[in-house]
DNA sequence: CGCTAGTCCTGTCTGC
DNA sequence: TGCAGACAGGACTAGC
């Protein structure tokens, strides 16, 4: 469910912990762990030197040679609660407890995230995409992604391999923005409607920040208090309803097993 | 190599 | 109230 944004505020929210020491890390599920070596005596004592975002990816860097990575999948969540108070949720996977009275709680239903321990960073995320905020990411860029690629313009905003972050709901609402229909084949796309999309996206994924990100239905940031962005959504969970640009109603269709919203007027 | 469909898992909502 | 089916902010993989 988190994406970016979700993350991005899930993250500034933990720096608060920066400092702190891991006093104890309770693993409750083990199916959770994404290597078969994960020695979590390591981690007792460890002071968090940072913690940072790449793509959707949340990070514990632990000094030079250990970072502690979690990804939140479809259903993850990830928040902060006084140690005193006991974890009383489901589906709650990992607690760790912090030498500043604060657990932090990793909890995923449907697990499909997950935990990593990697000593090189570096090579963790080295098939990863660029950023789209960062200066990277320019117009250029994104069209080397899509020229000469029939897949439909959206499925590649949501490769992580070519941009990270981007998820279901920023795709969709770019798109919009940018006015360019979703299944259009990616190498279809003028240099201005790319240009245009490359500003549509900046420009979505930092007003998704500024609003602490979208609770649709179950996401929650680390205060476990919902976002702001699903109120100015223009397309996503919108089908049949009208567009507030034109008033034709939203479509609903389904591209690469992904439900799809855009406005047929607005978006060609 | 590019692309699509299927798969992993639990919870919630809709319609009969 | 029960129950089946669809669907969910993600991302691998197998196979064409």
């Amino acid at each position: 469910m988190p994406e970016l944004p979700e993350v991005e505020t899930i993250v500034r929210a933990l720096q608060t912990n920066v400092g702190a020491s891991i006093k104890n890390i309770e693993i409750r599920r083990k199916d959770i762990l994404r290597l078969e070596e994960f020695p979590t005596a390591e981690l007792h004592g460890r002071t968090i030197k940072n913690i940072r975002r790449r793509g959707k990816f949340l990070i514990f860097e632990l000094g030079s040679d250990l970072n502690l990575i979690f990804h939140l999948g479809m259903s993850g969540r990830f928040y902060m609660q006084a140690a005193t108070e006991e974890p009383v949720e489901k589906h709650i996977h990992v607690i760790m407890n912090l030498n500043n009275g604060i657990s932090l709680i990793y909890q995923d239903p449907r697990r499909f995230g997950g935990v990593w321990l990697v000593r090189d960073r570096e090579r963790f995320f080295s098939n990863m995409g660029r950023e789209p905020l960062s200066s990277g990411f320019t117009a250029v860029y994104l069209e080397g992604i899509l020229k000469q690629r029939k897949a439909p313009v959206k499925n590649l905003l949501l490769n992580q391999h070519l941009i990270s972050g981007i998820g279901n709901i920023y795709a969709d609402e770019s798109l919009f923005t940018a006015g360019i229909r979703p299944d259009r084949p990616a190498a279809s796309l003028s240099r201005q409607e790319i240009k245009k999309l490359h500003r549509s996206i900046r420009k979505v994924l930092r007003q998704g920040i500024k609003l602490r990100g979208t609770t649709f239905r179950d996401y929650r940031d680390a205060f476990n208090e919902s976002g702001g962005f699903q109120d100015y959504l223009k397309v996503y969970g919108r089908q049949n309803q009208p567009c507030q640009q034109c008033g034709k109603l939203i479509q609903r269709i389904r591209i690469a097993g992904r439900s799809t919203h855009f406005c047929t007027n607005c978006q060609r």
